[in-house]
DNA sequence: CGTAGAATTGAGACTCGTCAAGAAGCGTGG
DNA sequence: CCACGCTTCTTGACGAGTCTCAATTCTACG
């Protein structure tokens, strides 16, 4: 519900995306497109729905399009050999899936509630860029602004107490949301409870666990299985940095 | 020693990067630099030394360049609250480190062994990219490198085994060492216990202990505390995947 | 050659993974 | 609308693995 209050109607005006700037001092919140940008972008791009639990693309599959969030939220994961289900990632409104290596899709994408996205087709992507030099520094600042996903996803795993784990996801969850307009301390988690421990690295009981004992400690609240109200942020904190991960002095 | 007999004598040509193709369906081991665009870089950019032990940059220091190594191994890190040390990744011979956000740093790298680098100025990049279109896929293509770095990463780290992450940093390095020249089955560990446990997400004693495990498995076998030759692969892959990560069904 | 830091090794405590059972939620179909 | 069944979630008990603390050995550098 809460998920896409922001003033970005279905027929909107196309493609969006921002990311902060990257080597300039950044004279402001974030680089956005221009509106011959995305007026650009909206004239190859159409807009795809998917259902709760849908597949989106899948690993290995040629990469016929570039995905640009508009509302709803994705998950992004990876096959193991044994056919487990690693997560790389959580996807928001206004993010970019479906990157490529060697025109192949890396990984695999699923939507975790109702989700719209603008689909920009890889073909046009390449050419529209060079005619359009601004378009590749947004790429850029988003691959820089991922980057940094990814390493905040590693410092999750490398964190070894599950409620601390659990504590930083609930906050990365909480500012995202914030971001879409949610009210803050309100965090919806439409994932389950594998899906959160596959990414933080702990098992599906121990993220049931670890839920209950930072809600006993009067951190967190439940209204339902998947709404969280952060209570008390200085307990969630300290719950963050109890002893924290192992070595790291030299 | 061994890390440096590619054919890149320090005088050499310039900066030089590469990576896959990002959409294309990559018709080739990767993109390069063209000539032109190597001499253009190598006329902004100037060749920088530091020792063993020494600061490149910091974070939060101001992104006055953006740097492309030569010879030599760097880690990159990041402070914590707490004043330690978490290791986000080792860079290589060809790597590009430096990257900002608002124009600020957002990790510190320092030099694991000697190294040389090329300093390109980062006032002097922005302009360039815009005059030459190449530019930018070959940075778009490398983040796109990094981020999978940053994944492959974060998956050391899922991973809950010692031995397990031990072995796939093994390989990781084995394999950035043998596209530098290296002797196959030889890997040289120029940073500490701790860095490495830093980095996979260990303490520095569980290091120790599970090198020993491994080479009493006869997997691996140490030359000296820094130089490792892979024996077995088979038996390093069984430890790899003994009782993987947690969890991943759904 | 001596000292400071790194690496190794050992012993005990604690957390989390695993296995298993029960509860709760969701969707389907009557 | 309710009943049914399946999936997801929660909770418990046990065991394995790693962290912590601490002592010892090794290495590198002055």
């Amino acid at each position: 519900m809460a998920l896409n209050s922001l003033d970005r109607s279905l027929p909107g005006g196309g493609p969006y995306f921002s990311a902060p700037a990257v080597w300039g001092p950044g004279g402001g919140p974030g680089q956005v497109l221009t509106a011959e940008e995305r007026a650009m972008l909206a004239g190859i791009a159409t807009i795809v729905r998917f259902r709760k639990g849908e597949s989106i693309y899948e690993d290995g599959d040629d990469a016929s399009a570039l995905f640009n969030i508009v509302t709803g939220m994705v998950k992004a994961y990876r096959l193991l050999p044994d056919q487990r289900k690693h997560i790389v990632g959580f996807l928001f409104p206004n993010d970019l899936i479906g990157l490529a290596e060697n025109g192949k899709y890396v990984n695999s994408a699923e939507a975790l509630t109702a989700v719209t996205l603008y689909k920009i087709p890889a073909a046009a992507i390449e050419s529209r860029l060079r005619l359009h030099p601004g378009l590749d520094f947004q790429l850029i600042g988003k691959l820089c602004h991922d980057l940094r996903d990814a390493q905040g996803h590693a410092f999750f795993l490398s964190k070894h107490r599950a409620a601390a784990k659990l504590g930083l996801f609930l906050q990365m969850l909480e500012i995202q949301q914030a971001g879409q307009g949610a009210s803050a301390g309100e965090v919806f988690l439409p994932m389950s409870r594998s899906d959160v421990g596959s990414y933080v690295g702990i098992s599906s009981e121990a993220v049931s666990r670890s839920f209950r004992d930072l809600a006993g400690r009067g951190a967190i609240g439940f209204s339902d299985r998947r709404h969280v109200q952060i209570i008390d942020r200085a307990r969630l904190e300290e719950a963050i940095s109890e002893s924290d991960s192992p070595v790291a002095n030299t």
